[in-house]
DNA sequence: CAGTGTGAACCTTTTCACAGCA
DNA sequence: TGCTGTGAAAAGGTTCACACTG
């Protein structure tokens, strides 16, 4: 159900997805790492700017190449290009942004997008109160126009954030337009065709995973109180 | 460095991470289907509605109890119960937005919090030409006095919506305040006291995960085209 | 000799496959 | 008979601990 591994003539260029999921983590630190004028880093100093620990960070650098230097550690500057190189962040992405509700407009006037390489090339609607409109001095195409917008911009990405009831239609609609990587923060599971990535981002679902171990621990700090012996808990996560 | 096993005297209530993070989507899924009269359902059903595989849903259920009943399936508004239940959404929880930014704004008008039972309780922000202002039909606040609206409104929850750079600060005012489960949408690492709960989300990140597939899949292509053989990759998730 | 890079051990999660029940 | 519930196997991820090297 996940990427099969390729064969390549030199190295290994499979990188395991737990590892590719804390890249972009460690590339935040090592920039803010690199802006207070940290020249060198230990996978230690790494690993408590990630909040992960330092067998790991070692453990996922290594997928990357030998970059580091024993007894001192990895050059700041040029793990940055490492690990932009392996993100693919060398080049600029453009990106669609369907949907522009609420959270549609904040995620068009997000900065942190621009920031990290990621350029709004478009949005699109299908509300024609909303087409038309300038929304972070850009105007709102419909939906329609998404083929050509995808075409003329080169966009590689979606962003979804429509309204549940919509996201398949506008997923399928992304798809037949060219784009083959999803990010979905609608409330809906979208089922794609193969070859097209989707990552899923659910605000109520996070509150609700908080709400459990919130419970849980309201659980226990009772049953605590009533002098049971019970494990402590530590619940930082992610 | 996660959570480790209680010991009760009946069942067993450690539920695995992996089952917990997956049980809102189910929950979604099942009120759908509710929603569109499905009485029963069987885990092949609930796992096509919930993007994963049957398996799994018999697995991550059976953890809740033994809700299903062999050669039907499982009764749709029973389960429903059993996993609001088990998440801890039979009560309302209260929660306060930190940072009313683009994203902040945005966050305190989306609809999805309110009918999955997260009432917005209080916003807060530190600049004066927010504190007064009326967003979502709620005055926001000054950052310090989050204590009182804590404690006044009962807020378990803290969501932090503030520029990367005021996160620390702005989740060890939280957790003085007595919170202890957090949502971090700012693209910091923040380190929190054992006890307290960090669940971080962060946009850029997700689109750079999206990028480091979108790449691969063009390198894929651009190696099929020079006639290697290579084998296929299927790439969606979550 | 400090700190990387990495086999090996360990733990978690997923998948398989089927016994057992309605 | 048709499904759930679950041991057992497989895969994937994390942590340990140390050989190795700049």
């Amino acid at each position: 159900m996940r990427p099969r591994r390729s064969h390549s003539s030199r190295g290994d260029r499979s990188i395991p997805e737990a590892t590719v999921d804390r890249l972009p983590v460690y590339l935040r630190a090592l920039v803010d790492l690199a802006e207070a004028g940290t020249i060198t880093v230990r996978s230690e100093g790494l690993a408590e700017a990630a909040g992960v620990n330092s067998a790991k960070v070692r453990k996922d650098l290594s997928h990357l190449g030998s970059y580091g230097t024993r007894g001192k550690g990895y050059d700041v500057a040029y793990l940055i290009h490492q690990v932009r190189r392996e993100l693919g962040l060398t080049q600029h992405w453009s990106i669609a942004i369907a949907g522009v509700g609420n959270l549609g407009q904040a995620l068009s006037n997000y900065q942190g997008f621009a920031e990290r390489g990621f350029r709004v090339a478009a949005l699109v609607d299908v509300d024609d109160a909303k087409v038309g409109e300038r929304v972070a001095g850009m105007v709102v195409h419909h939906l329609d126009d998404l083929p050509e917008l995808v075409r003329e911009h080169g966009i590689a990405i979606g962003v979804l954030a429509t309204p549940q009831a919509a996201a398949q239609e506008v997923a399928d609609r992304m798809v037949r337009a060219g784009i083959r990587s999803i990010l979905n923060f609608a409330s809906a599971v979208i089922s794609v065709p193969p070859g097209v990535s989707v990552r899923k981002v659910d605000l109520a679902t996070e509150l609700q995973i908080l709400a459990f171990y919130e419970q849980r621990k309201a659980t226990l700090a009772e049953l605590k109180r009533r002098g049971s012996a019970v494990a402590d808990v530590a619940t930082s996560r992610s």
